[in-house]
DNA sequence: GCCGTACACA
DNA sequence: TGTGTACGGC
């Protein structure tokens, strides 16, 4: 018997509007810590992982440790059926092959319940080491979609540089090249506003910014994002998720043989 | 001779917007008792009954009843041309193959005449019965719009069930159930807001979405919207505007037999 | 009050 | 398919 109870349903809205891009299908996986996903994106390069900790629920009822798979926009489209604000229940009973969302409206007048088929999926869970990064990057999410975006219009890829002054993302296309800098920058009004570099080493990596444009779906989840890098190590964009935990998008950078390899 | 003035020209706008998707041609007649319509939709399905009375007009005249054959679609698109405060006055002469629609800026500072030719339509009128309804069902209009949206994403027909604590609208289709009930309530801050049930008998009926999201878009002519069932009748929707009448749009139940032909 | 998204039209 | 407008969210 799984019953998780959130008051704040529009999180689980835009968390699903902001992986089911990504990803088609996946295990969402159940246990007393919380409901968390980890998967793949579709042509096997990026990986999202997703945490709502128990703590973050009102009610949260999870007997035994279970694996649900989901086609993401399936679940999707019937959470497009809550209200902003409503309070959205995921449940499930032991053995069924079903999930059911059910969605109450502010006022109790509307009462929805929404049922949808569980699907086999293998899960390749991967366990992700927790690493030190050379630099660690906070910034407003707007900026970072803003700059994502803009980037992409100009290039394919993103050069991520990292030195105690700032972070540079330059790109290189057929009509020109494309540079923008933000400095770090703590005395600002208000804290989500802050552009902070923690940094122990100097990185310069490159990136597909297809995928950076797919990761900052999730910015309405967050005022602010983090990017961590190191060399060699995939690249980690999170967005917390207040009270509740995390939605973190893990993507590899290209290597400089791919890049040459890729020029005509 | 033919003058018919509408201050709040803005209503017949709307209406135009609510009925040009489903009818595409339609005799408007013209009577001492108001501006009327009634029409099937091109598929012979649904059916739309307008009435504009004439008391709601600042100035109506009608010397003799006339049918004037119209192109919804060119209608709109004339009154289009219509600032939201325009006053509307519609002109036709007798023995005229033309209609004339004025529209006069609330400054009068701009006077448009847009002159269309009548058509001639054969007319179907039906005297539509007065029936007795098993459940009526008054609620915001914007909700049900929002239902009727909601569910069309997941299956392509509703049943709608009305008991005495409230009304479901339940659907399926390849990617699961939904079910979305809205319980009666009169204790709202503004009556429009109200869900109020009239029953004499439960009734449960079927029908194809695609209409009833046609009907919706009715919905900016009033705050709220009547729904009148009865087992083996049309559902009457019905949208009353301010001071001068209603849209009202009948649409049958899908029987049993035709649910389970399309079935696989 | 402004912005972004969603639907309607050409 | 691309644009313009209307509505809802921040």
């Amino acid at each position: 018997m799984l019953e998780l109870r959130l008051v704040q349903g529009s999180l689980l809205k835009k968390v699903l509007e902001s992986v089911k891009d990504l990803v088609n299908d996946a295990n969402f996986d159940c246990s007393a810590t919380g409901f968390s996903l980890q998967a793949m994106d579709s042509s096997h390069v990026a990986l999202v992982a997703l945490l709502l900790r128990s703590e973050g629920f009102e009610h949260y009822r999870c007997d035994r440790n279970i694996s649900m798979g989901m086609n993401l926009g399936n679940m999707a489209k019937m959470l497009k059926c809550a209200g902003n604000d409503d309070i959205i229940t995921i449940k499930a009973d032991d053995g069924s092959d079903t999930v059911t969302f059910m969605f109450e409206s502010p006022t109790q007048d509307k009462i929805a319940d929404f049922e949808m088929k569980l699907m086999d999926i293998d899960s390749e869970h991967l366990g992700i080491p927790e690493a030190e990064y050379h630099a660690i990057v906070r910034m407003p999410s707007a900026e970072f979609c803003r700059i994502c975006k803009d980037l992409s219009s100009i290039g394919d890829t993103v050069v991520i540089s990292v030195t105690k002054e700032g972070v540079k993302f330059s790109t290189r296309g057929d009509i020109g090249t494309a540079n923008i800098v933000c400095r770090q920058n703590t005395t600002v009004d208000k804290p989500e506003e802050a552009t902070v570099i923690e940094m122990n080493e100097p990185v310069s990596l490159t990136f597909a910014l297809r995928y950076l444009n797919s990761f900052t779906k999730a910015s309405p989840l967050s005022n602010t994002v983090t990017i961590s890098l190191s060399s060699e190590l995939p690249v980690v964009v999170e967005y917390k998720i207040a009270e509740m935990g995390y939605v973190r998008f893990y993507l590899a950078p290209k290597i400089e043989e791919d890049e040459e390899e890729t020029k005509p």
